[in-house]
DNA sequence: ATGAAAGCGCTAACAG
DNA sequence: CTGTTAGCGCTTTCAT
């Protein structure tokens, strides 16, 4: 743990000169200047040297470190796996941009201190990403704890420092897909999720169902890892049906169910998703789907908060962005040839 | 941002005698002390004090702060979301204490430094666990850059500050469970990975065929969003072999395209994986499997980690565990009549 | 171009 | 029990 003032002590000048001479403040240099400046350079590297970036900070009053938020509390241990990808994301920007990306888990509220992180207890972080779906009375908490937020895919809808999906689209486009490859009967599976994207993407998915005449459906997924109810999955799968799901992994877990019953894809049944994942996208290329560059939102909305933080005065506005229809061959269409085959 | 001064001046004490109050080191106290410690909590609460961490730990030589190293590059941008449940893991166990936990993506060896986390080039850290299949050549850099290392799950495997599964006994697990349920034909189903695990796993089947005279065959899954080879997938997906996956996802794209292609599991071919992730269970919760429960692991390395900063002096073994078989219904056993409805 | 001094916020060590 | 002093590592004045 070499200091500035062991530097200077090795190659004998003031911790000053040798400070400037590392942070490279030494434009035009004369020539002597110039090989002292390299002894220097030298010396910092054979010492192993590094700035302590906690001195640093307390001098220039910011720390260059951001924390995400993310909900991981007992009863919800892992599911929401998607927020990985915003996590990448948000650090892929970040990192380029100097800054630290630390993970701040939320179970409680934080009134109770003591199982709170320590980032809300001391000032560690220049601001924060709140992503995943953390309840109301928590966000205004955070909102209080830290000067400057952006909710990423959150229920929190504001003029400024939102950023979100038009899920209202993204189930409209599904729905469109479905209805113009012919089926004329939609199944919306989801489950009770507390998310504003599943009554988001079901209001869209809705609006095409009226639009079009297009019968629709619902039928209700458990949680977790209670299995789907096999009565309920045969009677709402059929070769003329398409599902829809909110989620990509809830589509996986319905063509796996199914394929244990005997059903196929594609032939018996059809299915498509609202969302995607990278890690689903992987296990079910097929998918056809609205495709969901989480990977990108991340960087944006640590662009967002960048920005925030470099003009603090300035409203940053909220945005909702559209994603597309992505084709795959889960859905290839009501053939009646492959009715028959089912029969 | 109130500072201790702020407070010292308000309450009309030193702003030593704040510190000691806020931070709770005045034992049993005289009347007059007690009410004045009140006033000064009534104060920072009010002035919404809270310290500032980098004079701490400028004074303490302490960050508490750790890093989690993981994979990230360009070619592979995403696939290892089972990372995310180690990140979880470590994250629950150093959060409760008072550990802030950054993530730190790795593209490239450190030494291109203008692409490398700020967590290398300054004095941030105080330790890191590296997940994930980091190259050797990165290993090193990093062992020479901090201080205090825990590889979880890793490449390396040392004496010390290594943290594994003992992945030849998942193999020996997977593969017994299948000869156990009547199974003469294992096919290994693995894609050109890097990572240890891999060859353990193979490992450990290759015994259990060799000591029980199944046959074993190998197929070579292709990476990424490539699809499986539908004429190689028939050859092997049989009602009477077992095929072992090394990853979970694995198992649920091998079942998604059978499933295209009119195959059933559990009727036309069955399948187990030496792995498990907790959203691959949520997708398909009836995979046979070696369940692998990496938030535990997570916690684990966290307190590894712990450990040493509390001992740097005590050498901290490795360990390598072992888990258990976990019995879905994706690999009932060659039953007879089923071969018969497959036909 | 360089150095001396001061100070960021906090706490250990001492003195009162 | 409280206040003063000093110093952690660094950078920003301001002289030189």
């Amino acid at each position: 743990m070499a200091t500035l003032k062991d530097i200077a002590d090795k190659s004998g000048l003031s911790a000053q000169s040798v400070s400037r001479i590392l942070n490279g403040q030494t434009k035009n240099l004369r020539r002597d200047a110039t090989a002292r400046a390299q002894i220097v350079l030298d010396v910092a590297r054979k010492m192993n040297y590094r700035p302590n970036a906690a001195a640093r900070s307390i001098r220039s009053r910011r720390t260059h470190q951001v924390g995400v938020l993310l909900r991981n509390a007992p009863d919800n241990p892992l599911h929401y796996t998607s927020e990985f990808e915003f996590i990448l994301g948000i650090n892929q920007c970040l990192e380029s941009a100097n800054y630290v990306l630390s993970v701040v888990r939320m179970e409680d509220v934080p009134n109770n201190s003591a199982h709170t992180s320590r980032v809300f207890r001391e000032n560690i972080l220049d601001g924060m990403i709140v992503i995943s779906g953390i309840p109301d009375a928590t966000i205004s908490v955070v909102k209080g704890l830290m000067a400057h937020c952006v909710f990423l895919d959150t229920n929190v809808w504001e003029e400024t420092n939102c950023l979100r999906r038009d899920e209202v689209h993204s189930g409209r486009v599904a729905a469109q897909a479905m209805v113009d490859a012919g089926y004329r009967r939609l199944v919306w599976a989801c489950a009770g999720y507390i998310h504003f994207s599943h009554a988001e993407r079901f209001e869209g998915i809705r609006q095409i169902a009226n639009k079009t005449g297009v019968q629709l459906d619902t039928i209700s997924l458990p949680e977790w890892m209670t299995p789907i109810d096999t009565q309920t999955l045969r009677s709402v799968l059929s070769p003329d049906t398409a599902v829809i799901t909110s989620e990509a992994n809830n589509a996986v877990r319905i063509v796996c169910a199914a394929s244990q019953m005997g059903l196929c894809l594609g032939k018996d049944f059809s299915i498509a998703s609202c969302d995607q994942t990278h890690d689903i996208h992987t296990s079910m290329p097929d998918l056809s789907c609205v495709s969901y560059d989480r990977l990108a939102f991340g960087r944006l909305a640590g662009q967002m908060l960048l920005k925030m933080l470099k003009q603090p005065d300035q409203p940053c506005l909220s945005r909702r962005i559209q994603s597309e229809w992505f084709h795959g061959r889960s859905a290839p269409g009501p053939n009646p040839i492959r009715q028959e085959c089912a029969i």
